[in-house]
DNA sequence: CAGGATTGCGCAAGCGTTTTAGTAACCGGC
DNA sequence: GCCGGTTACTAAAACGCTTGCGCAATCCTG
């Protein structure tokens, strides 16, 4: 900077000025300042500046998983907009009860970025009370996060209770739920929420939920088709199936075909997140908006990093139902209703 | 830093040194200051740290696209290897031209990282230079860098060639093959070295390349299904097709199921990488160690970094048939060979 | 046209580290 | 008991910015 100075003939300060856009500086001269800044190439050192006004220029990212696709979705939303805000977005992945315990034990971020964003991963009391203390905003994408954090997500409950409905009105009484084991407690909250629904949505519709009926395996395509195999070895199996996630529809998917059972004549299959997977083997899925929940994310740290109190902090986006051709009267006929 | 040093009653040298494991500090003393630095629960600002030593910490990643598999891969694996080692990732996502062009016309890494890793884009000479003269070690990951920098991939062109092989000795005459369309050269340098293995093992087995048998249509299973409708329509259409990933093959196998065309009996379909995708629609596909290359990508970073100038600097993985349900004789005999 | 605002800029004090040079204390060896 | 050599530490000079304060020069206003 003392060059760039030293090549106008002006004070660095004055530099500084003219460079961040600050009043002060002449028109005439503030082109002066950055034609030579841009002829010796230079720019300023986001340590040194952050040095003194104590901000980063960056904003943390902590993930669960970055190659599933809801978070590769959410984390490419909050990027799209943060870093048009000008940030740069550190990420933080933590897979595995180790990694994560060291986060929150050490807590990397502090002092290395203004914010941060936790996409999909339920946090204790205890982690949210870290962060919090973190002296940094702190908004959650697609999880609930404890102490009336910012966050933005979906109604799950509500989510769940869709897909019930829609195979109770198709005629489906005996209906059954694949969950995902989260030893970690990654979505620990999702997965309690989606049963939650799906239960209370059974209940309404008078439909009994049997205990065997409600599965739990490993998240993924072979922990689904493991769940599967135990649904369809039961004495009386259920002519419908609710999946927590279209990654684990997919496995029952496979079972089913595997085992020459007719979906959606013998088996309804209902999956949640509308992911890509859905659209490729035709499965009925609850939506939603993955894309959107990360913008919505992105703004409202944006916001609360510029200290622009706007409006609502918890923001909650809607489902939607997306019929495809896994679902069906029981039987098989061919047309509903 | 100065509150530590007061409270252990010695000076912000000693404490620098003793929390950075220099020598030159009693082990007792050493010992009071981390304890005291633990009770005020202090860690060292990397801005002043960095604005004396030069260095930042932290190591960024260019990437094409987020939401990938194969770039949420060997993201995963770049930030396993470079976290463990104590290093911050920050990461840029430029999709799109005119994101890209922004990059390096700017270089927002400037002063902000002290390397880079550049997964699957491929750089134009132009492009490379400008990273060159970033001052900063760089490493590319599955692409195909200019200029000798430093890389790990695939020999895309041998892998091709493995898949003609295998559909010529099931003994198929034409082969048909799918590209993506890269208006933005991203992947270019893949694409082009796909089809120059395809072709030239075509002309091994002494087979012809019917200049409509190659198709491009835009990267996905939209793309795929279309590039696909195309074959179908030819005059001739081939016994066989090779598609230059297995997201584009999935969008094939599409088309040919509701076109009611067999696979593999009437059609036999390859694709590449050997994704979740491949495995889910039990596709016969040239499997590549993608977390490995990430895993190499981020060890090569790491030693140009810490300048450790350990041996190959750039390392080719290899790549695997991996036969399953989408492949056979031409016309379906149900036992090859 | 005098007076107070306003504008445009330089000066210099930090920001929180690292690191070099320097100093005091101790240690063994003759 | 004096002397080179370690060892353990302090003092202070950077590192490259931002920003409050001060000071001319220029601008309005009555």
């Amino acid at each position: 900077m003392a060059d760039v100075a030293h090549a106008v003939g002006v004070s660095s300060g004055t530099v500084s000025r003219a460079l961040r856009g600050l009043p002060g500086v002449s028109d005439a001269l503030r082109r002066r300042i950055l034609r030579a800044a841009e002829n010796l190439d230079y720019v300023v050192s986001p340590a040194a500046s952050g040095l003194v006004t104590g901000r980063t220029g960056s904003v943390a990212v902590l993930v669960p998983f970055i190659a599933r696709w809801f978070h590769a979705q959410v984390l490419a939303a909050v990027h799209e907009v943060l870093r048009g805000a000008g940030f740069e977005i550190v990420l933080y992945h933590v897979e595995g009860t180790a990694e994560r315990r060291e986060f929150f034990e050490t807590l990397p971020v502090r002092r290395r970025a203004d914010g941060l964003v936790v996409i999909a991963l339920s946090l204790t009391e205890r982690e949210a009370r870290r962060l919090d203390g973190l002296g940094m905003p702190v908004v959650g994408a697609g999880t609930c996060l404890p102490g009336g954090l910012p966050e933005v997500g979906i109604d799950d409950s509500e989510g769940a209770a869709k897909a019930v409905h829609h195979l109770a009105n198709l005629g489906h009484e005996r209906i059954g739920m694949i969950r995902t084991t989260d030893d970690e407690g990654v979505h620990q909250g999702v997965s309690r929420r989606r049963l939650a629904g799906f239960r209370s949505a059974m209940g309404e519709r008078g439909l009994e939920v049997a205990p065997a009926a409600v599965v739990s395996a490993p998240w993924g395509a072979d922990g689904g088709a493991r769940a599967m195999g135990e649904l369809l070895s039961l004495r009386e199996p259920p002519t419908a199936v609710f999946a927590e996630a279209d990654d684990v529809a997919v496995g029952a998917l496979r079972t089913l075909r595997r085992s020459g059972v007719d979906v959606p004549a013998d088996m309804s299959v209902v999956g949640f997140d509308d992911s890509p997977v859905a659209e490729l083997l035709d499965l009925t899925t609850v939506g939603q908006s993955v894309r959107e929940q990360g913008l919505v994310a992105g703004r409202l740290l944006l916001d609360a990093v510029q200290q622009v109190g706007t409006g609502d902090s918890r923001v909650r986006l809607g489902t939607r139902l997306v019929t495809r051709g896994t679902t069906s009267r029981p039987g098989g006929a061919s047309h509903p209703r």
